[in-house]
RNA sequence: GCAGGUGUGGCGGAACUGGCAGACGCACAUGACUCAAAAUCAUGCGGGAAACCAUGUGGGUUCGAGUCCCACCACCUGCACCA
């Protein structure tokens, strides 16, 4: 009888699906487990080979959990809003409702087709406006708590989206989604304040079991610092100029000052500077300037002097000249600099193109070749001389604190979440400006504010959503006062919606609360969420930062989302590429299914390689997992009733079940398989099966191969209730252990024989039986015994001379 | 430049706290079955005639190093003029 998987794979997703098999169940008595996957953007390509990676892993636990008793919550949904969805709206002028349903439908078939144990009964989607109403809902808490507000900014817009993008969607300076140039433009956008829970972000990952380079990653994004502000008096103005330094001791070595272009200050004194034209000119040129072309043109650094207008060094009351120069960036720190050449690599550079002064104020290094930014005594710093790096630092803060010209302060490189986009297929941002009373959200019990039918799609030229065109829906009156008002044209970006998603899970139909406080109080925090690690500083920094402002004001129990983070890697095509249409690489998970069965590809992607660590696709690999599902199919045969073969044979069994069971909880999903192949192995020497092992062996790989295992169950084997729930096999310890066993003896660390010994043998035994083993004895012969090791149950080592 | 990671047969990869390097699979070879092929089953498979040599390179610690330490090299991922 052949392994027909057409048919037996179809036949238990319909049984599956008729007995509603993994739906998670509203019993709270019970222990719960949560695991989550990244829900998909349902593209029109379909499901990419890369997607099952991840959920077939997860699915592994989750069938896992339900057997070791948990009640599992594995759902999934749709993370529909997005550019694709609207791009080919322009093009073809379809609803991008309509496209987002017939992708969702053939996604939808698609996953099935591959046996996940998904919850559908809590299927989600961001576009469903039961869903948007909560996300609007968010906003408007945001709102209200002061952390969402509106300004007029430099942003990053995409020259092809015509859109502004976070700076987390600018990748060398061409956007993350159509690698158009970015360049910097003036916008009205909405801000969230994710930068008020930068020190809580980083803090509260101690908490959680992230991966390490999650929580390296998510640091280094947030890039704390901490250093000092320093006031500077300027000539012939009663104007001051902040700096913020993270080397206040090396403040008699600052000979000039640099800000950035955009500083407001050039503005404010406009009458003192006599060259305002030339600084003009060159705010106008790097303004001009692509974030790429910035990065590339940093080996020449550009500049130019402000006339008519110094800077006093407050701690020696030297007068220094201040340049303007695109290298100070006016998004962190303060927009300005104190330049110490002497210490700093950039402003050493800066001062030797332009001829500043370069005064060494810590010892050690040589200026006249390089900046010396290592550690050193003062020199050169009055009240500072002789101190180290670090005492300097805390004595110059606290002279600096006590004159109160300066203040200890820590920075961030985070910056504030831009959160509108001019785009039309996303959530309307629920807000409305009234000329009297400014910005009023719309009242919660008129939430959802849908997204009206629109027939032109088009971004206008200059950049306006394309919702500003939709003057019937803009136009309404002020919740506030009641006046004639209008609406906020532009929606909110992709990363909204999945923000929060994983708590919809928890009470998806909920039409009162975002979810129920039980379902949350249960269910939350996600026990095990595996993504990838593109979306650490994006959705991931997102969420923990949308969760912690709903743990502040009640809405959610803990303050953090997951548990558990973490991340897969990247399937690549079968030449090591990125699968990519124009190269041609791309695998199509129907086809797989078609050829081979879905078991088989769950199996191979299991078995590929380390499952954090990239791998390319490889059509001969497959087919050997295909050959593997074939010979499990025909263990049946083997199939007896009565005893274990062996004792052996039995440990082999007990081994099995410990490695699996363990190797699952670190991912190790490749060795599990490897696991199974060698027990088949081990079948296929004896011929011969019996009832208890075949159960239990199928009940290992049910989770990694659900049809084929649950025909064996069923039919084979004759049970008639599904495999899912039964109960996790149990190894006994002591029957994984041998009785006897094969230690290596090394002479001078070289393998010269193997012995068979009892375990756990005493030194005196052991060395008994290797001094009488014959090729030892050749090769000690004549020689000196100097030492003699035994390690036990693991090696015997005879050192000679 | 900073942070994180990787480097083992022809290939994908195993190897617990230092203890038989190459599990498992692919490819390949041989045999059985077959008129034949495929499929299947079985056996072999790092290099070398051997002594031995082999886990990116060079040192070190150790009775013993893929694993620990030092110095490099190569590749990948993220960030990058962050004061």
């Amino acid at each position: 009888m052949a392994y027909n998987f057409k048919e037996i794979e179809k036949k238990w997703q319909e049984y599956w699906e008729q007995n509603k098999t993994f739906n998670a169940s509203n019993d709270f008595s019970k222990e719960k487990w949560f695991g989550l996957i990244e829900f998909p953007y349902p593209s029109g390509q379909g499901l990419h080979v890369g997607h099952p990676r991840s959920y077939t892993a997860l699915d592994v636990i989750a069938r896992k959990r339900r057997m070791q008793g948990y009640n599992v919550l594995y759902p999934i949904g749709f993370d529909a809003f997005g550019l694709p969805a609207e791009n080919f709206a322009i093009k073809n002028h379809i609803h991008p409702k309509i496209t987002t349903e017939r992708n969702v439908a053939n996604f939808t078939r698609q996953l099935k087709s591959l046996g996940f144990s998904f919850d559908w009964d809590r299927e989600i989607n961001t576009t469903n406006p039961d869903y948007y109403k909560w996300t609007q809902w968010i906003f408007v808490q945001l709102f209200k708590h002061g952390l969402a507000y509106k300004t007029t900014m430099p942003i990053n817009f995409c020259t092809g989206c015509k859109v502004g993008l976070a700076n987390e969607e600018v990748v060398n300076g061409v956007c993350e989604r159509c690698g158009s140039p970015v360049v910097q433009k003036e916008k009205s956008q909405w801000m969230l304040k994710i930068t008020k829970y930068a020190q809580r972000l980083i803090d509260d990952l101690d908490d959680i079991n992230f991966l390490n380079k999650i929580k390296a990653q998510q640091i280094n994004w947030i890039g704390k610092s901490e250093g000092a502000e320093v006031k500077f008096n300027l000539t012939s103005s009663n104007k001051t100029l902040t700096v913020y330094t993270t080397r206040p001791d090396t403040l008699f070595g600052a000979t000039y000052m640099v800000i950035a272009p955009e500083h407001p200050i050039i503005k404010e004194l406009q009458n003192s500077i006599t060259n305002i034209d030339e600084l003009e000119e060159y705010k106008k040129q790097a303004s001009l300037k692509s974030e790429f072309e910035r990065s590339e043109l940093n080996k020449e650094k550009t500049g130019v002097e402000i006339k008519g207008i110094k800077a006093i060094n407050p701690v020696n009351g030297k007068e220094i000249p201040i340049w303007i120069s695109d290298y100070v960036l006016i998004t962190y720190g303060t927009g300005a600099i104190m330049a110490v050449p002497a210490h700093d690599t950039r402003d050493y550079e800066f001062a030797k193109k332009f001829g500043l002064e370069i005064i060494p104020v810590l010892d050690g290094g040589d200026i006249s070749s390089e900046a010396f930014t290592g550690d050193g005594i003062h020199i050169n710093s009055e009240f500072l001389n002789g101190l180290n790096k670090q005492d300097a630092i805390d004595k110059m803060i606290s002279w600096l604190e006590e004159k109160q010209i300066g203040a200890k302060k820590v920075n961030y490189k985070l910056r504030d979440w831009v959160f509108s986009r001019q785009r039309y297929w996303g959530e309307p941002i629920p807000m409305i400006y009234c000329e009297d009373c400014g910005w009023v959200p719309v009242p919660e019990e008129q939430l959802p504010l849908t997204l009206p039918e629109i027939e032109d799609y088009e971004p206008s030229e200059n950049g306006e959503s394309p919702l500003s065109k939709q003057t019937d829906w803009i136009n309404t009156t002020c919740p506030h006062c009641g006046k004639p008002a209008k609406r906020e044209t532009d929606t909110m970006p992709q990363w909204a919606g999945s923000s929060w998603y994983y708590l919809r899970y928890t009470d998806p139909h909920n039409d009162k609360e975002l979810a129920s406080k039980e379902a949350l109080e249960y269910w939350t925090p996600v026990d095990w969420y595996n993504g990838g690690m593109e979306h650490t500083t994006l959705h991931l920094l997102y969420s923990r930062f949308w969760h912690k402002f709903l743990y502040d004001i009640g809405v959610v129990p803990t303050p953090e989302p997951y548990s558990k983070r973490t991340s897969h890697g990247m399937i690549l095509g079968s030449n090591g590429e990125k699968m990519s249409k124009s190269k041609g690489n791309v695998v199509n998970p129907d086809d797989i299914v078609n050829e081979f069965g879905a078991d088989t590809l769950r199996v191979y992607e299991m078995f590929m390689g380390p499952f954090d660590q990239t791998a390319a696709w490889s059509m001969e690999s497959i087919r050997g997992c295909a050959k593997f599902l074939d010979r499990v199919w025909n263990l049946q045969d083997f199939l007896v009733d009565g005893d274990t073969y062996s004792k052996d044979f039995e440990k082999t069994m007990h081994k099995a079940i410990k490695k699996v069971t363990e190797d699952i909880e670190e991912m190790k999903f490749n060795t599990c398989i490897s696991t199974f192949m060698s027990m088949v192995n081990e079948f296929y020497k004896v011929k011969r099966i019996n009832k208890a092992e075949f159960s239990t062996f199928i009940q290992l790989l049910n989770l990694f191969a659900p049809h084929i295992t649950e025909e064996l169950w069923q039919v084979a084997l004759g049970h008639n209730t599904t495999i899912t729930y039964e109960k996790w096999p149990e190894y006994d310890e002591s029957k994984t252990i041998d009785d006897e066993i094969n230690i290596p003896v090394q002479v001078n660390g070289k393998l010269r024989a193997n012995v068979l010994i009892p375990l756990d043998a005493e030194e005196d035994v052991v060395k008994n039986i290797v001094h009488s083993n014959e090729i030892v004895n050749r090769n000690i012969d004549g020689k000196n015994i100097v030492k003699e090791i035994y390690v036990k149950n693991k090696i015997y080592n005879i050192v000679v001379r």
